[in-house]
DNA sequence: GAGGTAACGTA
DNA sequence: CGTACGTTACCTCC
């Protein structure tokens, strides 16, 4: 069998070149791709944009790509009308053909033509060389003549609406979407016909009717056997098309044995002709960015070729002494340890598996202990090396989508063995829940929070788990963007990893082996990496005291989050659509105003439009400096062109009714997108709250994202009016947090003025205010207090008197004196937070009062710019991120104490400082308490947590 | 088709 | 020349 350096199958990619040239020209505009001499070049342009991306992701050891050539084939002869409906192709990517050629010519990629076949037998044979070979071959098609070459050697990748969006179709893909088997695809297709190709199918018969008589009659043959059988018009119209369909039958089949005067050996690629690729990017005109990607590409196909170091990585090294960059060294030589894979027959003999080989929890245990106060952060508690040494790790596949999740595989793997269980055979679930209850304890998975929608997806419930190598890994650098197990291996242990393709995965098809065993293996091989993984992040942990974050504070939070996102948020769909029509009504208004005054259409969303009709025709001064080539037409610079426009004049009008556009045209998008979100199943949104996004802790909602929901201006809140309790819940209830970065600031810094400000109960910024300008409370002046408000709330952020003083529209000089009275005012402050930034340039890394770190090499930085950004992000990271942990305790506590009390109300949103909580009846007064109590109680420090609570019928009703 | 940018919603 | 996010629509690429 053929290998590569990873001990796995080596794999062949064979490209449809005709398919992907045909697509790229007609997904890219010819007439913006041109060379110097007119030719277009868009289809190159694309096919090689396409072409790096696929290779990029599939990673293929050999690469084919086959062609059409002139001149009619065998096919022309049996079916003359063939392809006669499909226009000629145009010259103007006739003519790119050849530019492809060359340029895969280039770059040492083997490109293959037979006179009198067309490009789909090249493919079948160089797919039938690759699988001769031992290779798992790849079949890059948009054509579904492909579909019987899959087997379980074979795959095909089919294009979706979006290029990006391969389709992996295995035999089981095949027989979930046809109801055949590839084998019998053609047949299926001679019945049906192929309008692109002209060939005319047994008239109204579609896949449905020619799947249903297949699966009936055995093939094609059976069917044209028992013609007679079949009743109806449908068996007439069979009856008349036989000689048609036995030609069809004929036409696609595609040969696969074809002498084509290339070897296996010859599809390796990889080595570029420099040379010949600078003399075809000169030609094309093509530009640095695009000349970069295909080199780095193509010549990464070539094994002997190492990818160079990045050189941000490089730069991280330079530092010395103390400064820790969050770097960490991993041994060169670390190995996935192969797995002896045992066969399971029984659900017995899994659970003997379970008992002989899953380690059961030690009498002093350190998983799953309850947050019951956490307010000291207690680095003694750090005893995870040992733990998670002596742990087993699972591994599921699937989508863990909220309101729609689904598992496709899963393997365990513990002490050396690993064994595959099929998620959907039913007879294993108790043993596997009876696993999981005794052995979750000990257990290593990448992505708690997805493995509980995953399981849950079969209704497996996972237990509290040892070791989340996802959150593990977020907490060592949470910089790092990428949560895969690909991308964290890749990153934490310098290899790669492999994932399994998703598929739609349906039942598992018995008969199918090998294309089952190529899943397990990955699955088994990913429980394997789950398990190196958890072992290197272990030891970091321990190194940085930072176990009891990911024990008591990230884990539980996985728990409550996932209750949240599997409960979605409940909405009022005819509430959604009348705002809806509301705000598209008025953007279409305000649109025809628009154009009125513009004096024709225009793209109100183009900025560069916008700017044409702005600043050339209407002749009106750019007030905002450009970024980047263009003038501004953001809402600050088009608020000042329509305050400095003469009143009724057209520029005026237009830009009133454009700016309204902005806002509602927004508010539109923001319905629209809801309504999308829908889940049709229960009617409601299901978001996912990511938990390992954010850099300083928080968390983020996508899919949608329900944490910014309109909430500044009247018209925007109305939208919170959709947001209401499901059925069987009687209200909502909001709670929110008032100004804790403040108040960790106060208590932080020691500032006991700051301190007396919030002890004293009074209006907070008005108290602040009076201290600030030394007068008394009920003199203050509404100014004053907004003013200093800004100055409060900008501390965190890192505000300059510049920022502050554009912010209030106020001289800089008066910025200036605020801040220094301010600072006057609160000393303690000043220099707690110049001590924060201090302390991140000597040790590298801020940290938040439970040891959730941010890593800032760009502190010594000879970039000034960047070394500005990292000391404001220094500043803040602390104090948002201190103010994360506490909303994660919160909602601990909060999810905890609904359950443990038997309550049926839940927590549905969270939006960084704010719960809301859906409210079933009769708990109202109880929940408000428990929601108040564990919010104020999450931490105990020196100022008191104020949380304000309202509860109304909807969201917007709940504000207080 | 893919990637970047402008704009704008939240805390 | 204020931190942290996510989404949409437009534009460029040659």
């Amino acid at each position: 069998m053929e290998t590569n350096e990873q001990g796995t199958r080596g794999t062949l990619l064979v490209i449809d070149g005709h398919s992907l040239a045909f697509r790229a020209f007609y997904a890219l505009p010819a007439e913006n791709f041109s060379a110097k001499d007119g030719q277009a070049t868009n289809a190159v342009y694309g096919f090689f944009t396409m072409l790096s991306q696929v290779i990029a992701s599939q990673k293929p050891d050999l690469l084919g790509v086959a062609f059409d050539v002139k001149g009619g084939t065998f096919r022309n002869k049996m079916l003359t009308q063939y392809k006669g409906t499909r226009e000629a192709a145009p010259e103007e990517l006739i003519s790119q053909i050849p530019l492809i050629q060359d340029m895969l010519e280039a770059f040492g990629v083997t490109y293959v033509t037979k006179q009198g076949y067309e490009g789909d037998d090249v493919i079948a044979t160089l797919a039938t060389m690759g699988e001769h070979a031992d290779y798992r071959t790849y079949v890059l098609s948009g054509d579904r003549d492909a579909f019987q070459l899959i087997d379980d050697d074979i795959t095909v990748l089919y294009p979706g609406y979006h290029f990006k969006e391969l389709k992996a179709m295995t035999p089981q893909a095949v027989e979930d979407k046809y109801h055949v088997t590839p084998r019998q695809y053609p047949d299926l297709a001679a019945l049906r016909g192929e309008t692109a190709d002209n060939i005319p199918g047994v008239p109204g018969v579609g896949d449905g009717f020619a799947a249903k008589w297949i699966n009936q009659y055995g093939g094609l043959d059976g069917v044209i056997e028992h013609a007679d059988e079949i009743k109806g018009k449908k068996g007439d119209a069979l009856r008349e098309s036989i000689e048609q369909i036995r030609l069809n039958r004929k036409v696609n089949a595609l040969v696969r044995d074809l002498d084509l005067g290339v070897d296996i050996a010859d599809l390796t690629f990889g080595k570029v002709d420099p040379a010949k690729a600078e003399e075809l990017f000169n030609q094309l005109n093509f530009g640095a960015r695009i000349r970069s990607k295909l080199l780095k590409t193509f010549n990464a196909g070539d094994p002997g070729q190492p990818v160079a170091k990045k050189a941000s990585d490089a730069e991280r090294f330079e530092f010395e002494g103390e400064f820790d960059d969050g770097s960490f060294d991993t041994p060169e030589s670390v190995r996935v340890q192969e797995p002896v894979v045992d066969e399971i027959d029984a659900p017995a003999s899994l659970e003997a598996w379970a008992q002989q080989h899953c380690p059961i929890a030690s009498g002093k245990s350190i998983s799953s202990t309850t947050l019951d106060v956490v307010g000291e952060y207690d680095a003694q508690s750090q005893q995870c090396v040992e733990a998670v040494e002596g742990s087993w790790s699972l591994f599921a596949s699937g989508s863990p989508k909220p309101g729609r999740s689904s598992i496709s595989g899963l393997a365990l793997m513990a002490d050396g063995h690993a064994v595959v269980v099929d998620p959907h055979d039913e007879q294993y679930h108790m043993a596997l829940q009876r696993i999981l209850d005794t052995y979750a304890a000990t257990l290593s998975v990448h992505g708690y929070k997805e493995h509980l929608h995953m399981l849950g997806a079969v209704n497996l419930r996972l237990p509290m788990v040892l070791f989340d190598t996802n959150l593990a890994g977020y907490l060592i650098d949470p910089d790092f963007q990428g949560g895969s197990l690909q991308d964290c291996a890749d990153h934490f242990l310098h290899r790669h990893a492999e994932e399994v393709t998703e598929t739609e995965q349906g039942t598992l098809d018995i008969g199918m082996d090998d294309e089952r065993a190529e899943r397990d293996r990955k699955v088994v091989r990913n429980a394997a990496i789950v398990s190196l993984l958890a072992r290197t992040l272990a030891r970091q942990l321990e190194q940085r005291c930072q176990y009891s974050l990911l024990r008591d504070i990230e884990l539980p939070t996985s728990v409550a989050l996932f209750h949240m996102e599997h409960t979605g948020a409940s909405v009022d769909r005819a509430r959604l659509d009348e705002l809806l029509e509301m705000f598209t009504d008025e953007s279409n208004r305000m649109e025809q105003i628009c154009y009125e005054a513009a004096g024709h259409e225009v793209n109100l969303q183009s900025p560069k439009q916008l700017g044409v009709v702005l600043f050339e025709e209407m002749g009106l001064n750019p007030t905002k400096k450009t970024k980047r080539g263009s003038y501004s037409t953001n809402a600050k610079a088009l608020t000042t062109l329509y305050a400095t426009s003469e009143e009724g004049s057209r520029p005026n009008e237009f830009l009133g009714a454009l700016l309204r556009h902005r806002e509602v045209n927004k508010l539109r998008q923001i319905v629209q997108t809801l309504i999308d979100a829908i889940n049709p199943r229960d009617g409601r949104i299901h978001t996912t709250f990511t938990q390992t996004v954010a850099a300083t802790g928080r968390l983020s909602s996508v899919d949608p994202n329900l944490q910014n929901i309109p909430n500044r201006n009247a018209t925007g809140r109305d939208i919170r009016s959709a947001f209401v309790p499901g059925e069987g819940f009687a209200d909502l209830l909001s709670a929110d947090y008032s100004q804790v970065e403040l108040r960790i600031m106060a208590d932080l810094s020691g500032d006991e003025a700051l301190i007396k400000a919030f002890k004293s109960g009074a209006d907070f910024h008005r108290y602040v205010a009076s201290m600030v300008y030394g007068i008394p409370v009920d003199e203050v002046t509404p100014d004053q207090r907004n003013h200093v408000k800004a100055m409060s709330y900008g501390l965190a952020y890192g505000l300059s008197t510049y920022g502050l003083s554009q912010q209030l529209g106020i001289p800089s000089k008066e910025a200036a004196a605020l801040r220094s009275r301010y600072f006057q005012t609160f000393g303690k402050v000043h220099d707690y937070l110049e001590s924060l930034v201090s302390n991140a340039r000597n040790t590298g890394y801020t940290q938040t009062m439970f040891g959730r770190r941010r890593y800032f090499p760009a502190l010594t930085s000879a970039n000034r710019v960047a070394r500005d950004a990292a000391e404001r992000g220094a500043l803040n990271a602390p104090i948002q991120g201190t103010a994360a942990d506490i909303m994660k305790i919160a909602m601990i506590r909060v999810d905890r104490a609904l359950r443990d009390g038997n309550l049926n109300s839940r927590i549905v949103l969270q939006i960084h400082d704010e719960l809301v909580v859906e409210l079933a009846p009769g708990e109202e007064k109880r929940v408000t308490e428990l929601v108040r109590d564990a919010m104020e109680h999450a931490v105990n420090i020196a100022v008191p947590l104020d949380v304000s609570t309202g509860v109304g019928s909807d969201w917007q009703q709940a504000a207080h």
